[in-house]
DNA sequence: ATCGCATTTGATAACCGTTATCATTACGCG
DNA sequence: CGCGTAATGATAACGGTTATCAAATGCGAT
């Protein structure tokens, strides 16, 4: 475990990802590789997706029934995002003044190594439109 | 199912959550509900707290390993949460800026019907002068 | 108070996503 | 080219949650 390899499976992984605009469950992309002729094992992209999220190049959150969600992060900066959790729409939203205040909260309370969950869920513009009929 | 009725089972589990300052995972309740000599179910306890949540008595969100933690709903007010990730300890924080950032961020991108998350996960002051040796 | 019946309960099995196992493959360096 | 070792992948194990279904129980009607 000394160096990490190249091997052509954890560039599918990554580039699937990139290929994605929102959100995709690790068995998602398992299963869009599989369609897309690759071999790829279940396993193996567990454990790309899991290095890319401790590298930082990729972000993970827990859907609310559960899953581990996955979604390339644009390198620098870390920030939230706004679901809809009718059709899957995803919006990035940067929220400094939100990371600023969870940092000092976080140490007003002794707390150390603090990361946040910040998420928003709602629907979006066209699933209101569409359930308002 | 037309209507819902009153079993103590049902009351037991409220109590229990009420009993409670932080989150608790639902197999931690049930245990919690056998310790104090109660013969409740497992399957019921999931019953219960799923209707609690539905009602909107109770909040629930997912544990950063996939758990889903339940805590009592003070039925005023919305409030998130600090907790220690090593020790569980829960400290509650109010966070007005940040309930209105999220609203204001939401309706800013056309959503509706906003709910968010916000809880910040770290090491109590506790747990990290413990881990620091 | 009692009856009747539909809802709820509870032990267990099924489920589903994730992680561990371990023999096999193949990357990377000399 | 060849070796050592990390990565892979099929499958089994795992843990939490949900479904199943017979038995128990609440609740309205009598």
């Amino acid at each position: 475990m000394a160096v990490k390899r190249n091997t052509w499976q954890r560039e599918a992984v990554r580039e699937a990802l990139d290929s994605r605009d929102g959100f995709v469950s690790a068995q998602g992309l398992h299963q869009g590789l599989r369609d897309a002729g690759s071999h790829i094992g279940l396993a193996t992209v567990y454990r790309a997706l899991a290095d890319l999220a401790n590298v930082g190049e990729a972000d993970s959150l827990q859907s609310p029934d559960g899953e581990s969600l996955y979604r390339a992060c644009a390198s620098t900066g870390h920030h939230h995002h706004l679901i809809c959790r009718n059709c899957g729409l995803t919006v990035e939203i940067a929220a400094t003044e939100v990371e600023q205040w969870a940092r000092q909260t976080a140490s007003d309370h002794g707390f150390t190594d603090a990361r946040h969950i910040v998420d928003i869920f709602g629907l979006c513009a066209a699933c209101t439109a569409a359930a308002a009929h």
